[in-house]
DNA sequence: TCTGCCTGCCC
DNA sequence: ATTCTGC
DNA sequence: GCAGAATGGGCAGGCAGA
């Protein structure tokens, strides 16, 4: 199949917004597809090529603009997948140049659309309204098989393109062959969110109440001495993570698949902020001199698998008394089952107090939803609001022409002005974004390309879940996952929340 | 050899 | 990660 | 309620260029 064949359904589903046609366009595609290209077009169509990413990025993109284009149409699906591969492959010096010239040459033999898809792909925003989700119902509907039974292939694959060829191909039946099985990684549950621990009990009934500690996830798989860890988007991180592969090791099971945090502790048993944990998590290099004094530690929360025995389908209340049969309990998360609010509420100060991020609500009675934002399991973090200055905003929000990102800032009481401690962009509704694009022009003083800025008289309340060093705003230390909850005018920046306050936060924060 | 930029991937 | 929006 | 889009900060590692 031609890659113009391909870009021409991907503007057919971008222009349309309703999602039964999206997936009509998409599985009319699939159908015509011959079946030894399926395992190449699914992953374009949902969003990402089949080598995932292959060392392109933003810069690399935006200094091949100058291409001109193809007149007609000539790529076929196989040229780009090899060009992919050829991308992928390079590495050492000289291959930045490489890659520019092989990547040049893709996009000089591609048409202007075609130009459009491949940047848009490789950037990995495809911006057509549809993504795995679709792809997925897409599947279901061109092999006439059930959306449900795919997504559960799908979870369990890790990927949509084997279930796309096995559903295609040979049909429902074949679709058993997908079975959580050791060192096939399944996506992990994920969970929404909760604005506190009362709130989450009432939801849910009897649950089990677990710390939420700010490490990386792992998926654990063990089978006799055999260990793989996989992070939470499945890539395989056993290297970086020896301390693992030893509890798992030591585990009394001959095959056990596991779910759980990689964290690294003090020596008092309280954790280290997640930028400390990140030194050595996703590390390849050095691993072993860092160990001794940056020791990470599982603390698994579930079990998937057990001697095989698949447990998704199993209650919580099952897996967890198969986990704690078998993992020794400083290896497990802290937890407590109660329906009681008060002892949940007693049990989340804890965890803060401990210096951890919140905590898990889990319903006993919950299967493991894999890659699904289950309603069965709740987050409760703790969130604080500070009164903040905005500095400056950038163009290009959710609609184009508007000011979207903020530039956000504390009062320095000592030398004067302000301190900026991060942007965000979250939390703004469309009224808000046409409202403050108005309001800032007004109180423009200066602009750059991307940025207006304006005189610091807006105040906002941000909120945010933890103050952490930075190497790259001013006053070294910026905001974790900013958002804006409403506009205070009734403030001035005079009234704003001062850069001394946050150094307190922070300082109470990390001591702990 | 050092430094800065870019990319990938954690949250 | 968080949040908003359309379906 | 789901799926998608839009965008945040930081760390490790690799490469290019001074």
């Amino acid at each position: 199949m031609r890659l113009a064949d391909v870009v021409s359904v991907s503007h057919a589903v971008a222009r349309t917004s309703g999602r039964l046609e999206k997936t009509q366009h998409l599985a009319d595609l699939l159908t015509r597809l011959p079946s030894d290209e399926i395992g190449i077009v699914v992953p374009f169509l949902s969003g990402s090529p089949r080598q995932g990413r292959i060392g392109i990025g933003g810069a690399m993109l935006s200094s091949m603009r100058d291409i001109p284009p193809a007149d007609a149409p000539s790529l076929e699906i196989r040229d780009v997948d090899a060009a992919f591969d050829r991308l992928a492959a390079m590495s050492g010096a000289g291959s930045a140049t490489s890659r520019s010239q092989v990547l040049r040459q893709l996009l000089g033999r591609a048409t202007r659309d075609e130009q459009d898809f491949l940047v848009r792909l490789l950037f990995g925003e495809l911006r057509q309204g549809a993504l795995e989700g679709i792809v997925i119902d897409a599947i279901a509907r061109a092999s006439g098989i059930g959306a449900a039974r795919i997504r559960r292939a799908v979870m369990l694959a890790g990927d949509p393109a084997s279930v796309a060829r096995t559903a295609l191909v040979d049909g429902d039946a074949a679709l058993s062959r997908f079975i959580l099985e050791p060192f096939q990684p399944v996506q992990p549950m994920l969970a929404d969110s909760a604005t506190d621990v009362a709130d989450a009990i009432s939801t849910l009934g009897d649950a089990v109440i677990e710390y939420k500690l700010d490490g990386a996830r792992i998926q654990v798989h063990k089978v006799d001495d055999e260990v793989k860890v996989y992070s939470r988007n499945l890539r395989e991180v056993t290297a970086a993570v020896p301390e693992v592969v030893t509890v798992a090791r030591g585990i009394p099971a001959r095959a056990i698949v596991l779910d759980g945090e990689a964290i690294a502790m003090r020596e008092d048993g309280t954790p280290h902020p997640f930028q400390i944990t990140m030194r050595r998590f996703g590390r390849r290099l050095d691993v072993d001199r860092l160990r001794p004094d940056l020791p990470i530690t599982p603390f698994f929360f579930d079990a998937l698998y057990l001697d095989g025995e698949p447990l998704v389908d199993e209650p919580l209340a099952r897996r967890m008394d198969l986990l704690t049969a078998r993992v020794t309990a400083s290896n497990v998360v802290p937890r407590v089952v109660t329906a009681n609010p008060a002892e949940a509420a007693a049990f989340a100060a804890q965890a803060l107090a401990t210096g951890h991020e919140g905590v898990m609500v889990k319903a006993l009675t919950g299967r493991y939803a894999a890659g699904r934002r289950g309603q069965t399991w709740l987050k409760v973090k703790q969130a604080r609001t500070l009164d903040l200055v905005i500095l400056a905003a950038e163009w290009s929000g959710r609609r184009k022409g508007t000011l979207s990102n903020l530039h956000l800032g504390a009062r320095d009481s000592e030398r004067g002005g302000f301190v900026m401690l991060g942007k965000t962009f979250k939390g703004l509704t469309d009224e808000m974004l046409a409202w403050q694009t108005k309001k800032f022009l007004a109180l423009e003083i200066g602009r750059d390309a991307y940025t207006v800025f304006i005189r610091p008289e807006v105040v906002a309340e941000v909120a945010f879940n933890e103050i952490q060093a930075s190497s790259q705003y001013p006053g070294g230390l910026a905001l974790r996952f900013a958002r804006v909850k409403r506009y205070r005018a009734d403030k001035s920046a005079a009234d704003a929340d001062t850069f001394a306050t946050i150094q307190e936060m922070y300082g109470q924060g990390s001591r702990l």
